[in-house]
DNA sequence: TACACAATACCGACTAGTTGGTATGTTTTA
DNA sequence: TAAAACATACCAACTAGTCGGTATTGTGTA
């Protein structure tokens, strides 16, 4: 079927995300992208000037979707900054469902792999999750501020640790083939978080 | 160690664990594993059917090495098992060190980019970690039936969470270029065991 | 409205090189 | 002396990327 006009940009990226979670990107060759996409190959270097590229882009298109997501959620109606917080953990625990596949994270899963080999493809993995991490922590910044903290504990050293144990995680769910690991995870980052600001009444 | 045929196998491993942490798995080809590992590519395909026999076999000769290390490792001596455990994440602290390459884990590399591709490389890199777990449960066990524990929290939980974070943590190294992400992740995992076992006078 | 015209979007055959894997040897070792 | 260990030459399939071309769209002008 040939691709109606001026989307083929789009579909790339939304082929991208899926075949690089599944099978991750340098398994995915530019022909089964151009596939998936229902487009050709000339329209794939049209768009991208190269298969890095892609990977690059497709990691920005995955931040804007992903922050979408997250800033459209009903988590953030909260009025406390551990009520959003702790929200957040049941929206994440909540999106763990289904296929391995479609619940794990395009970036994390490029940046593992591409960390070395792609400048561009790390730098915008990384940035998306960074940048996660410090919407987060401008949530948990403000639940230090109320509920003070340990010294040392930031809310972006937080916000960071948050991303870490999710994406290590998925890894685990790769290896067992269903979402328990991330379900077991978030509990330990829960109660954490409980008795790091000392509210255990909510265990 | 059972040093199967002769050395060109051992080379292979070992050539496959420093390549595919640098590049990954699908990225790294024959005839590159052959030229660092100093064979010839029927050497290659004398000791391994296929690619991934070779991926599922290094994952096996992972673990064999790393549980060797971490059994020799002086955290064992603490009569403790917390104690134990705590030296533990010291010691996966002190390794955190140099490129990040080299402190980063063959598993979970393979494991993120292979779990849908090679049922072999999946089951031997999962094995890998969930071997690792089971041996730290047995300290969070026995830590558990001295010190108590909040219901629902058991050593193996503990210990496949405890990969996890180190897991996502090798991710954001890679994304930042450094251990710091490892270390800090560690830094609240500690904080969180003490504060489990009620210990945070060790803080 | 109509038309010109340029820019963009897209097509698909083609290429030069690489891929995992094989077939057929020769050398080493027990 | 048989089997295991390794080497060399080779292949069909696949790889990312190119290139000359066509279709579609946007814009300025009359």
């Amino acid at each position: 079927m040939p691709a109606k006009g001026g989307n083929a940009r789009a579909k790339l990226l939304d082929a991208a995300i899926a075949l690089v979670r599944q099978q991750g990107f340098s398994a995915t060759s530019v022909d089964q992208l151009c596939q998936m996409a229902g487009v050709t190959k000339g329209a794939f270097f049209h768009h991208f000037a190269s298969k890095d590229a892609l990977g690059a882009a497709a990691a920005d298109h995955w931040t804007e979707t992903s922050s979408a997501l997250f800033l459209e959620a009903d988590y953030n109606r909260h009025d406390d900054p551990l009520d959003r917080y702790l929200a957040y953990l049941d929206f994440r625990d909540e999106l763990a469902t289904g296929e391995v596949a479609e619940f794990t994270c395009y970036a994390g899963t490029s940046l593992q792999e591409c960390y070395d080999s792609s400048d561009a493809i790390r730098d915008a993995a990384y940035q998306s999750i960074a940048g996660h991490s410090a919407r987060l922590a401008e949530d948990l910044d403000q639940a230090i501020a109320r509920y003070g903290a340990p010294e040392g504990v930031t809310g972006l050293s937080l916000g960071l640790y948050t991303q870490a144990v999710l994406q290590g995680a998925f890894i685990l769910a790769k290896g067992q083939g269903n979402a328990g690991p991330v379900h077991d995870a978030i509990g330990h980052l829960r109660r954490y978080i409980l008795m790091l600001f000392d509210r255990t009444d909510g265990m």
